[in-house]
DNA sequence: TTGCTGAAGAATTTATAAATCATTCAAGAG
DNA sequence: CTCTTGAATGATTTATAAATTCTTCAGCAA
C-alpha cells in the first residue's frame, strides 16, 4: 500500500468514526484532520470534498455487501432459494444496520440528492448477481427465458424497491416488511417461472 | 345540503385555492377565514384543525380518483387491459397533478407523515376494484386460482408503491417510469397467469 | 339557545446578526 | 520539487429575539 492510499485509509477511517457517532453534517473537517493529525486543507489533497468522503465510505460499505451477494448468488442451491436469500438478506442487512446506526440514513439521504449516479452503479453491480441466479434458474428448468435477463433484473429490482431502504420509503416494522417481502418475491418467482405467460401485447 | 355542509364546502374551496396557489404552509386561517368572510375561530366550528382541511382536501381528490378507479375496473374489457389501465392511469394522472401542481406534493408529503392512516385507507379502496380485476381475470380463464385475492392486491400495490408517488420516491422523468412500470407488470401479471407457479415452500 | 367574534396563549416561523464551516491557495518547510 | 500549513473567503449554520400563526374560549349578538 502507498502512502497515499494509507493517508486516504486514516483519513476515511477517521471520518467513519465521527460520522457513525455525530452524523455527517455535524462533523467537521477540522475535526476529521485533528484527529490525523494533520491540517484540514490537506485532507483535500486525498479527498476532493467531504462529500468525496463520505461517497467513498459508502462505496465500501457497497464493496462488502457485494461481497456477501456474490457468495449468495454462487451458492450450490437452487436457484429459488437463492433468490429469497438474495432479497431477504438485503432486507435485514439494511434494516438493522439503519436501526443500530441511524447515522447510516442521514449519508444515504444526502448521496441520494447529491450523488444520485452512486446508488445506480450499486445497483447495477447487484444485477450482474440477479442475472446469475435467472440464468442458473432456467437452466435447472425453473424459469422461463428471458429476452434481457439484465431487463428482467431491473424489473425485480423496481418491484422491490421499497425493501431496500425501508425505513425512509415506510414506517414499517421488520416484521410487516418480511412479510410483504415474502408475498411480492412469492409473487415475482411466479412470474419467472416455466409455465408463467406474459401478456402478448404490450401497453405503452 | 345543509347550512353546515355548505359552509364546510365553502371553507376547503377557499382553502384549496390557497393551499393549491400559496402552498400549505404558506397559507394562514386567517386568510382562509377572511376569504370565508368570517373570522379564524369560527372555521374551527367546522374543521378541527388546519390539518383536517388539507385532509378533507385529499379525500375529496381521492373520492374522484376512485370514481375513475371503478369505472376502470367494471369496463367490459378483458382482466388484463383493466390492469394495465389501472396502473398506467394512476401514474399518468399523479404524475401530471404534481407536475401541474407541486403544492400537492406537500400536502401529500404533510400527509404521509402526520396522518399514515390516511394512505392505508385508501388503499384499502383500491384493493377492492384490484380484487374485482383478479377475480375477473380467473372467471376469463388468464389469471390462476388466489388464496385470497385480497392478499395478493396489497402485494401487488407494495410492488407498485414506487409508481404511486413518483417525485416523491425518484427522480425519473415520465418516460422512464412508464417503461419501468410496463415491465414490472409485465411481471407480475405473468405471476398472476394460470401456469405461474408459486414456490412451494415459504422462506420466512 | 345558537352562531360568531376577537383577544389571549402557546407553539412555530421568520429575520438577522454572529459564528462556524468547507474550501482555496499563497507561502513556508523539508 | 513535494508536502503541508494556516490565513482568507464565501457559503452555511447557529443563536436569539421579534413576529406570526394555530388554536382556544369567554363573552357578545341574534
Amino acid at each position: 500500500m502507498s502512502e497515499q492510499d494509507c493517508t486516504r485509509t486514516k483519513i476515511l477511517e477517521a471520518a467513519r468514526d465521527r460520522f457513525m457517532h455525530y452524523g455527517y453534517s455535524k462533523t467537521t473537517m477540522s475535526e476529521v484532520a485533528r484527529d490525523c493529525e494533520m491540517s484540514a486543507g490537506n485532507i483535500y489533497r486525498f479527498f476532493a470534498s467531504k462529500l468525496d468522503i463520505a461517497e467513498a465510505m459508502a462505496q465500501k460499505f457497497n464493496a462488502e455487501q457485494d461481497i456477501d451477494y456474490e457468495r449468495i448468488a454462487f451458492q450450490a442451491k437452487p436457484a429459488i432459494e437463492r433468490f429469497f436469500e438474495f432479497f431477504f438478506f438485503s432486507l435485514e442487512k439494511t434494516y438493522t444496520a439503519i436501526e443500530e446506526e441511524a447515522k447510516i440514513l442521514e449519508i444515504a439521504e444526502i448521496l441520494r440528492i447529491e450523488r444520485p449516479e452512486f446508488f445506480n452503479e450499486h445497483l447495477a453491480q447487484e444485477r450482474v448477481f440477479l442475472v446469475k441466479i435467472l440464468e442458473d434458474g432456467f437452466v435447472e428448468g425453473v424459469f422461463r427465458k428471458f429476452d434481457d435477463p439484465n431487463v428482467t433484473a431491473e424489473m425485480l429490482q423496481s418491484a422491490l424497491m421499497k425493501f431496500r431502504f425501508p425505513q425512509a420509503y415506510s414506517q414499517l416494522k421488520l416484521d410487516q416488511l418480511r412479510y410483504e417481502l415474502e408475498g411480492v418475491i412469492r409473487l415475482l418467482l411466479a412470474g419467472l417461472s416455466v409455465g408463467a405467460k406474459e401478456p402478448a401485447l404490450a401497453y405503452a
